[in-house]
DNA sequence: TGCAAAATAGCACGATCGTTCGTTTTATTT
DNA sequence: AAATAAAACGAACGATCGTGCTATTTTGCA
């Protein structure tokens, strides 16, 4: 059963069951996002939503499907705020900095609340599945539309041609999980600061044109 | 109650308690790495130890103690396995990259088992406790051992003396992570390599000795 | 307003969870 | 070998888990 809301009969208005199982999706990613999608039961999401166990169940069928949806509406939330407004920035350089400023953004300074690609990953690492399969699958359209904007900078000139690509992005996801795992769980005052000049730093090899240079704060 | 091994009377040879203790702790981290220290049940462990739940559990008096074993036993593991062996590297860049070295191995390159310091951070970073202490102790004596490897580089004049060392140690932590991310739940092939260049790349711009140096190969 | 359909509730199931308790088996010491 | 202590077992507890079923309520449309 596809989450069709393109049926043609009743395309108006979603029926009230769609408006309550988008709140429950809403309710479920909240809760994941502080017990990760493996403590997500289904008691409880009951329990917030002031529902009945079974009545949170019949609108997914199975835990499974009911951690997809959950996956799938990080994506959906993740593409509108990290990937979606960097696009009114300029190609190249400005856009490539706006994406991982807002990747920062909703990695650790959104007032606790974890990020699924990095719990889901790390829960689903070794359990093969349709969840695991979900998460994979977006992440990769993100690190994919992260690699386009690094090569769209090379094309522009901003960097240089001789950047490996995989190499920078590899880097660069490093810096975001060190950010959440600093910030969140060791607590460590400055993470953000430390996220950025790294970003800085491991660009600054790679740029063409000085003047879209941020300078090398590794050293003091 | 401590884990008394030092008590006058029968202190030759420990009593089968003892040693049935240490296998439980054994198999309890060896499942952990698969489904994390809030996966790990009293239940599976005795199954897998062929003992009655409750003879497993008589050994800790709670889960939570049963937790806080398996990340001093990982703790114990960590330092033999990471640490130790790097202080026969010389003092400085050798050793530094000796004990990153290793830290790689521990987290990715071992076949099939995750490092509990990073899916304990992801499980543990919103809930407090006596397990979210013990293990962010262990993390942050790691780190700093990292830390004072890094200092001593800048002292023995194998990095330059303008570097700031924690930004240099985020950005090496980045490395790891992105690499037990990659390579454990994408399983993208060549992120050790990835890992490894990513190391070189950070280090180089702070190198005083060209000769200690590995080349930028961010660039083709 | 009435009727079909959709949405929710209620209840029960088997399983597993951590934990407790009393008993029995196994080790160690006298 | 007898006495004592340690270790492991077995059964049961209340809770919670995901998931079926069958009513009952609510909703949307004729």
């Amino acid at each position: 059963m596809p989450d069709s809301e393109s049926t043609l009969k009743s395309s108006r208005v979603p029926h009230k069951g769609q408006q309550t199982k988008a709140a429950i999706v809403d309710a479920a990613l909240a809760l994941a996002t502080q017990v990760g999608l493996e403590g997500l039961s289904i008691g409880a999401l009951a329990e917030v939503m002031q529902m009945s166990k079974s009545g949170v169940f019949a609108h997914f069928g199975s835990r499974e499907e009911l951690q997809i949806s959950v996956v799938r509406e990080y994506h959906n939330r993740f593409e509108a705020e990290v990937f979606l407004p960097a696009l009114s920035a300029p190609r190249g350089l400005p856009r490539l900095r706006e994406m991982f400023h807002n990747w920062m953004k909703r990695t650790s300074v959104e007032i606790d609340s974890g990020c699924i690609y990095i719990s889901g990953a790390v829960e689903f690492d070794d359990r093969p599945g349709q969840v695991r399969d979900a998460l994979a699958s977006s992440v990769r359209i993100w690190l994919e539309a992260m690699r386009r904007a690094v090569l769209q900078a090379r094309a522009e000139g901003h960097l240089l041609a001789s950047v490996v690509e995989d190499q920078l992005l590899f880097e660069i996801h490093g810096l975001i999980l060190a950010l959440h795992y600093e910030a969140r769980f060791l607590q460590t005052p400055g993470s953000i600061e430390r996220a950025i000049r790294g970003f800085d730093n491991i660009l600054a090899p790679c740029i063409a044109d000085p003047s879209w240079a941020a300078g090398d704060t590794r050293r003091a």
